[in-house]
RNA sequence: ACCCUCGUAGCUCAAUUGGAUAGAGCAACGGCCUUCUAAGCCGUAGGUUGGGCGUUCGAGUCGCCCCGAGGGUGCCA
């Protein structure tokens, strides 16, 4: 992990602040630069003479406005690749620690996920697997809205088909709907059937997100919330700290002092707790049982997050732990050149369960992760379903497949590659080795901006990288067989490892 | 009306968060299989980064003003 290395020695140098670690242009020589001369204004001599001082170094140099680049031993870059051989599983692991609560899709148990909540939970379940690879514990939450209006309407909508009555104005209307009342036994009243047919569609949401292998650690309910006291409690809490005030029989928090547009209101003037009072209490419990959170949201929910970070400030959270809202955009189904919007006003959903059965779960979890989560998403079916060099996941796949296919050639089992042999490798195989050395340093970036597509575009990346070195270089038979042996192993581990990241499958064979 | 996120090649997107000559894939055109999987590789062509002004050694990235797209502006969740 030579790159980690040299970062966190630049990091020391410029006094413990961030620094960024380049891959200089193709046209310009070095393995490695860095602006961090430029960027805090230290004499790039200096950083240049101690920079090369470290072992893993040849040589380095000022080049240009104040860039530095680095140029790495052989030695460094070959043991890289033998350590991965050694213990292909573990490359990165462990490297850094931490506490964090994840909450994502917590859709409401009041209809069918569609393809958008598939979006949050690839983006989140992806990022949940980076940090506990990295040495983080994690503990995944589907928070559950079993109360409210939408609550109520789901039940009523029931109620009414089972005893013949015409759906509520804004009540729920799907062929779900009538699926679920078909059970119900006439004798259940509004409540009961709002009860029992969520719990029908929650059950489903788990069944179809563990089929996209996302697997949740805790539900929880947020009427065992108010059960327990811990809005009352939340809002003493907040009553105590002076941050509210009544008006208009409401019960209002001053959230604008703290960066909302309006304050908002906690407890309505019918006496019943509004949802964002209840989403308080979860925080604030979320605050008490991790050391950071990390929400996944819809984009449909951004105008929410300045009153929940306001709370989260106001409530003295904002010193010592971390809340992170990422928020996606919204994601539009392509097929046969027509988009089908996903957003909620259309009322036109293609289901995440749709999308799986059609295109499995290895691409719609790929597809739902190549792009940056704050640009809207065109998800081509079509293409998804294609196996050729056309579709990302294929050819991500197809690499790793073509290695394992090398290793039945040359009569070698992967796991019992020789690690020294990688001293032998040489020129051409210099990008290649870059690239697989590389993965520590872009899981690293992943967390820290909480980008996951960052992963899949290097995963690209390493493939393209592969295919054009299996096709100007011979490794079976060749003199440098065994060192080349150990080299794609090294980029077999890491496509599996990066897949496995991103929730998807290595085969061996396509 | 206000707030948020965007606008990059014909299309879908990157660009290491202010760095070096803005890169990939698709589509178009031309090549490469008696050789480890051609589900692959190589080459050609394609750009005033929506427009303008600014900030500085340096701007696709930051600021302001326009234009355009999407989302949000409930005592709904």
């Amino acid at each position: 992990m030579y790159e980690i290395k040299v970062r966190d020695r630049l990091m020391e140098l410029a006094g413990n602040k961030d620094v960024r670690l380049d891959t200089p242009p193709d046209n310009i020589p070095g393995d490695l630069s860095t602006n961090a001369a430029m960027v805090y204004g230290l004499k790039p001599q200096e950083l240049v003479a101690e920079i090369e001082k470290m072992d893993s170094i040849e040589s380095a140099a000022v080049v240009g406005p104040g860039f530095i680049n680095i140029f790495l031993t052989d030695e460094t870059k070959n043991r890289e690749i033998g350590e991965i051989v050694k213990a292909p599983g573990d490359y990165a692991k462990g490297i850094a620690g931490g506490d964090i609560l994840f909450e994502m899709v917590s859709s409401n148990p009041t209809g069918p996920l569609h393809i958008g909540h598939g979006r949050g939970a690839a983006i989140g379940d992806a990022l949940a697997r980076m940090y506990e690879w990295l040495g983080y514990k994690v503990r995944r939450e589907y928070y559950v809205n079993d109360r409210g209006r939408q609550m109520d309407l789901l039940g009523e909508s029931i109620f009414n088909i089972i005893n013949g009555k015409a759906a509520p104005e804004q009540g729920y209307k799907g062929d779900y709907i009538k699926d679920i009342a078909a059970g119900f036994d006439p004798a259940l009243n509004a409540e009961e059937c709002a009860h029992k047919a969520s719990e029908i569609i929650l059950d489903t949401h788990f069944k179809v997100l563990k089929e996209f292998r996302v697997e949740y650690d805790s539900k929880f309910y947020e009427t065992d919330l108010i059960r327990a006291g811990k809005v009352e409690e939340t809002i003493d809490f907040l009553k105590k700290k002076g941050l509210t005030y009544k008006k208009d029989g409401a019960l209002w928090l001053k959230t604008t002092t703290y960066g909302d547009d309006r304050d908002r209101v906690l407890v309505k003037k019918n006496g019943e707790f509004t949802y964002f009072a209840s989403d308080c209490a979860y925080h604030k419990d979320k605050a008490q049982r991790h050391k950071e959170v990390i929400n996944i949201w819809g984009a449909d929910h951004h105008g929410y997050l300045d009153r929940l970070e306001a709370f989260w400030e106001a409530a003295g959270f904002k010193e010592n732990k971390r809340l992170n809202d990422v928020l996606y955009q919204l994601v539009n189904l392509k097929r046969a050149g027509e988009l089908i919007s996903m957003s909620t006003r259309e009322g036109e959903f293609v289901t995440l369960k749709e999308v799986i059965d059609e295109v499995g779960t290895d691409a719609a979890r790929f597809f739902l992760l190549m792009r940056n989560s704050d640009t809207p998403l065109d998800f081509d079916v079509e293409l998804a379903k294609e196996e050729n060099k056309r579709n990302p996941v294929y050819y991500v796949q197809y690499s790793h497949a073509r290695i394992s296919s090398v290793f039945k050639k040359a009569g070698v089992k992967p796991g019992e590659v020789d690690p020294s042999a990688a001293r032998q490798l040489g020129k051409e195989e210099d990008r290649l080795i870059k690239m697989v050395a590389h993965f520590p340093y872009i899981l690293s970036k992943c967390v820290q901006l909480n980008a996951p597509h960052l992963l899949t575009e290097y995963l690209r990346d390493t493939a393209t990288a592969f295919h054009k070195y299996y096709d100007t270089v011979k490794i079976v038979g060749s003199r440098k067989e065994r060192a080349r042996l150990a080299l794609i192993m090294a980029v077999k581990s890491v496509i599996k490892n990066g897949l496995e990241l991103v929730g998807v499958s290595a085969p061996d064979r396509m």
